[in-house]
DNA sequence: CTGAAAGCGCTTACAG
DNA sequence: CTGAAAGCGCTTACAG
């Protein structure tokens, strides 16, 4: 029923295998040939079937993308949206298509993982976040299977996987900088959960900020949340009963800091007159708050396009060695934040 | 190299298409062959190659995602995160994959779906828009290929195609007559382009409550934003510069409310105070606006969730009839409506 | 430059 | 309940 190669070469009167190489636009075969190849697929309408192909040269053109766990709670998060973004634009360009992982539980996710590379479904994995503990890296690095990770390996030889990351470190060092060059003494962090090694990163670029600085880093202020969404919210009530109150905030996410602001404002605290406040990831609606955040762009779309790129070489070139890369950064000044109120 | 049913079959002595039937869990085995061919995988690690078996018995447990040719646009939106949210719930229930569509503009789109069906790349689609003039959806009609659209058809019999959606005429009846029960006439739409049928519905249900009311459309009052980021401000400008001002805006997505917000609030017009606002979506972050907004929730999972469910059934059966779905909405009232000011 | 043949790893009537 | 055989629609050495 389906028009299949064999019909093309009866009409074209060549065999099959001229057929198939006239597909793989191949240079061992005559212009007159090929184009007679082709009027018979334009004749009888052919396509070529996908899974045979894969079958054959073991090869799928398809690339997976593995987001984290918490799909639920991360979807939500337009940096996964965007980073995605990114992926198709380069995915397209290239031909290839895209697979998406489902699964919810860390479990879930490495049994899909499996499949996927066992069940010969994709040629590489993109995987969006860099998790301790995590077990689908191990599993890839095992099987020797193309991978590229946006985020930075943990616990992991960093010569053995090609990644994709900013400098998170470097960025929230540098906004907690900026926040004490405006007289700020009292910051507040508001992070992510502890299971991220971009979360550790934040971490540790803020605390490296204030030690420099000589002011010490007071348990206190810091103050996790990995539920993005209520997490703003639970953050700064923790945060505003303490007897000392900070008087800025550095808080690693646009989405946590929207509640974070909305809290605010129900508390009666004006920002930045009350309390300064930096975020991090610059979505696009985040220029919508009010008032208007100021955050450290972090370019999420090109992470997503470059390490498709990455991917796309080192499925095409498995020998050659692994690279790294990091995305630059940009704050955004908007109005979050202002010097800090004498007395 | 790999490990195949061949290998399973010989370990564990018996023929390769026991071994088959052994991973389709044929009734037709006995429990004493199954646990030795199990057994035999197991040691020997065997895993399917799922592009053999898609050739084989042509199928391939995925389905395809299409979104919106703007897709640059549409994923910025919080929407396409969250139906596929639901759409991976149900997908992943079902052990189905999902493979999503990479192109930017119309035609490119076309050309994928294309591909999905004649390269056998899936078992069904689900169409994340439907929009006037679109192609695809013939396409699919034509081939007789399962697809699911969220959305309903237009220029084409009802009955012709499975479907779910929202009742979204009805939905912003409902809501301008809210704002028409609050003592509003004067009542601005902002709605997105005149592409997607969906804005013909909110459209229609806004101009229908009007009417009702006995209170003229006034053209000047209505525009159109295809572009959701900026859009919400361009539109607010052109509403707010007119001699009569609106005291009342329905918006049919929460991301354009914030952007609206936002500039309402620079040019010192305050919500609800001056300008009552409804909105649409009740997305995730719509309730850290401030002041939070007032928005019609259209349960945008249950839209994926239910139209996988219908898919996955049209799938397994081609024959059954076609079938429509109206996922359920109700208006969540938060901050940004108040009666009319008097005067 | 082109063809005949084997093979990719499954599934599924058909027999028994 | 199980096996031998054909077939799914391609690709790719191997010959010529």
């Amino acid at each position: 029923m389906n028009v299949t190669i064999k019909d093309v070469a009866k009409l074209a009167n060549v065999a099959p295998s001229t057929v198939s190489r006239v597909i793989a636009n191949s240079s061992k075969i005559s212009e007159k040939t090929k184009e007679r190849v082709r009027a018979a697929m334009q004749e009888l309408g052919y396509h070529p079937n996908f899974n045979a192909r894969s079958l054959a040269n073991n090869t799928t053109k398809t690339l997976g993308i593995v987001m984290p766990n918490s799909a639920k709670v991360a979807f939500q998060n337009p940096f996964f949206p965007e980073v995605i973004r990114g992926i198709t634009a380069k995915a397209h360009q290239e031909n290839y298509g895209l697979y998406l992982s489902t699964g919810q539980t860390e479990e879930e996710i490495l049994d899909e993982v499996m499949e996927m590379v066992y069940g010969h479904r994709v040629d590489g994995i993109i995987l969006l976040y860099s998790r301790i503990g995590d077990k689908v890296m191990p599993f890839l690095l095992e099987k020797e299977f193309p991978f590229v990770l946006i985020g930075r390996p943990y616990d992991i030889d960093e010569s053995l996987v090609t990644y994709v990351n900013n400098d998170n470190y470097k960025a929230t060092k540098t906004v907690t900088e900026y926040l004490l060059l405006l007289g700020h003494e009292k910051i507040g962090f508001i992070g992510g959960s502890l299971d991220f090694v971009l979360t550790l990163d934040h971490l540790q670029g803020y605390k490296d900020a204030l030690e420099k600085a000589n002011i010490t880093v007071r348990d206190e202020f810091i103050v996790h949340q990995s539920e993005v969404k209520e997490g703003g919210q639970d953050a700064i009530i923790e945060l505003m009963s303490l007897n000392q109150r900070p008087t800025a905030l550095v808080v690693t996410d646009d989405i946590m800091s929207f509640g974070v602001l909305r809290m605010l404002d129900e508390m009666g605290v004006k920002v930045p007159e009350d309390l300064s406040l930096v975020s991090f990831n610059n979505v696009m609606i985040s220029e919508f708050s009010s008032p208007p955040m100021t955050t450290v762009d972090i370019h999420i779309y090109d992470l997503g396009f470059r390490a498709t790129e990455l991917l796309i070489s080192d499925v095409l070139h498995p020998e050659q060695a692994k690279r790294k890369e990091i995305i630059s950064h940009k704050l955004i000044k908007r109005q979050t934040c202002s010097k800090v109120k004498k007395g």
